[in-house]
DNA sequence: ACCAGCATCTAAAGCGCTTTAAGCTGCGTC
DNA sequence: GACGCAGCTTAAAGCGCTTTAGATGCTGGT
């Protein structure tokens, strides 16, 4: 029954997938060859080509992958810690995707989420065999990060990291929080609250942006920090507790999109006009802000733009012999929307 | 220099990733002895257990999964394709990774994205020799599915899937949105419009459970279907058409919680009082949904208990012996929260 | 003294692929 | 006819791990 005499029953009914080695058989050849084919790799003949692939097609052969990553002594794998709930961050994963793919390398991703640290998205990034590491918005001591970096290149989007082993690639945040007060200074606003964003390196950096730009702007009187997080829910507290106040500011600014959008929400509910009687931005230019039931004034990261540095920092660190480190500063840019308007 | 004789010089500086055979010659054993240590497996001395695992704590060492899984003949991993852009999508594999740990599997997660469909995503998953694929809501035809399903368990979530090949897990949709429209209803509504998801599956079980339920309430005359996607935009964009036609509905349903909160913010920008002049309703109950200052009305999904059954059948097939098909389709509750009212 | 029986440990054969050196043609040359 | 040289193909040695059959060294019983 079976040709080649090589029996691979597996008894509980499931055909075993196809491997090199019966493509070979297929066409009578070696899997070396069949290897060569299959990659592209010059050398066999036109006949032989059309022929393996054939017969691959015909057997619905499928490279395993973890196979030819052992085999060869590279992975092409660089490995991604996203949050999965940020939308920032699914933005960056997708150009992160089209970048990877234009160098020859591929993603594996890994979440954390509230039940899943950093440091096991990490771990099964590196059981994965990643050749390098692209972590969005760690939050990870830079101690930790550092200990990383001196094995594996490590690159960290979004925020700074005080470490020579570990890469950077990140918008100025502290000036674009900036750009907001600034902009909204002009619009003639001197109360303007500030939501925070929690305590890791990117919320600090924003937070101080915000406090000198205040400061900067002769606003100094007026600084006034509402504790929050990342999440629209951080948002909604912030907008309830101001209104609880009895001191409602001219102006808000948000963390981020996310809080923002919370921000929004809540103040509507609450019928205070944006921009009329309060103005609000955000930070990230989340798909959402972009919406025109929202219209957030925001500040862009340029996800792309970013994704396109963290890939090929890790491809100079891999394949370009690069050593030393780098950090990319990309510049912030503001996004006036309709969410902010002159003070009245 | 190299004592154990073995030179891994690697030419650019870095050191290469200890392996086993590294650790086991640290101790003086064999690497079988540190394999079986290292997994827990009974048989080594406490002695020995003691040693190996100072060893490798020392050196750093950590498996490589893709030889482990290589040699052994199972990957325990199992493949989940991923809308990186849903929330909802976010909340199932969140409760998929506590799921799978339990039960000793490990996830590798792919996405589709506007710029990578699902078939390269199911690819990539395949690649990894993923023993099973939990596909969150493909909208791949079932006649893919099946072929799919023929080779390798598939588990589809959230979607109805014509096929006997394919595992299904969901809830009932049409019921889900009818016990909406019901309420609606119960609540005096008769104007109830729809805003559609798109041409999916989904999509249109969730149009034929408000079409039917409209029917079964004596509402057929009211019956509106409004063109839309899954996205937060056709929510705002239905909201723009619904306003333009001057004759606005006493209750909007959408199709999910996304294109709801579009609505909402569209609605409250227009001063449309929701829920006082129109009464809206999502679907999927989002973390969003739940936020007091959107406070939807929705029908939750229940993300937890899908992502439990999801792997649960995807483990009943690869180690029960399971092999007839199942299908799995859970109640859908009803959320009654603060943007539905008794119409005035 | 000998052997059964146990607790430990190890040699060696893979897993499915890549890669390198060597092999085999057949050809044109001198 | 020996030689060199393309052009194509393959044998075989891994990649880092798991796993199985078997080796080893004990114990105690007879």
């Amino acid at each position: 029954m079976d040709e080649s005499g090589s029996a691979r029953a597996r008894g509980n009914g499931t055909t075993p997938r196809p491997r090199l080695e019966d493509v070979a058989a297929r066409v009578g050849l070696s899997t070396a060859s069949v290897s060569l084919v299959l990659r592209g790799v010059p050398g066999p003949s036109e006949r032989t080509r059309d022929r393996v692939l054939k017969a691959a097609d015909a057997l619905g052969y499928r490279p395993d992958r973890n196979a030819s990553l052992l085999a060869r002594r590279r992975s092409r794998l660089l490995g991604v810690m996203v949050d999965i709930h940020s939308p920032f961050h699914a933005e960056l994963v997708e150009h992160l995707h089209t970048a990877a793919q234009q160098v020859g390398y591929d993603l594996v991703l890994s979440t954390q989420t509230r039940t899943r640290g950093e440091q096991t998205a990490v771990e099964t990034l590196l059981a994965f065999r990643s050749e390098a590491l692209i972590l969005l918005g760690p939050t990870a001591p830079a101690a930790a990060l550092t200990a990383l970096g001196r094995t594996t290149p490590v690159i960290a989007v979004g925020r700074r990291v005080a470490s020579v082993d570990v890469d950077v690639v990140r918008t100025a945040d502290e000036d674009g929080v900036g750009q907001i007060v600034d902009h909204l200074a002009g619009l003639g606003h001197r109360s303007i609250a500030y939501v925070d964003g929690g305590k890791d390196v990117i919320a600090t950096d924003r937070r101080c942006g915000y406090r000198a730009a205040m400061r900067h702007n002769g606003l100094e009187a007026h600084i006034r920090v509402l504790r929050g997080d990342s999440t629209e829910k951080a948002g909604e507290t912030a907008a309830r507790r101001l209104l609880g106040s009895g001191d409602l500011p001219t102006a808000v600014v948000a963390y981020n999109d996310q809080s923002a959008i919370g921000l929004l929400a809540a103040l509507g509910r609450a019928g205070i006009a944006v921009p009329g009687a309060v103005s609000v931005a955000g930070y990230d230019d989340d798909t959402l802000s972009r919406l025109g039931c929202f219209d957030l004034t925001t500040v862009s990261q340029n996800a792309e733009e970013q994704a396109r540095h963290a890939v090929t920092a890790a491809v100079e660190r891999l394949d370009g012999g690069r050593t030393a480190f780098r950090e990319i500063v990309l510049a912030p840019r503001l996004i006036a929307r309709g969410t902010t308007a002159a003070v009245s």
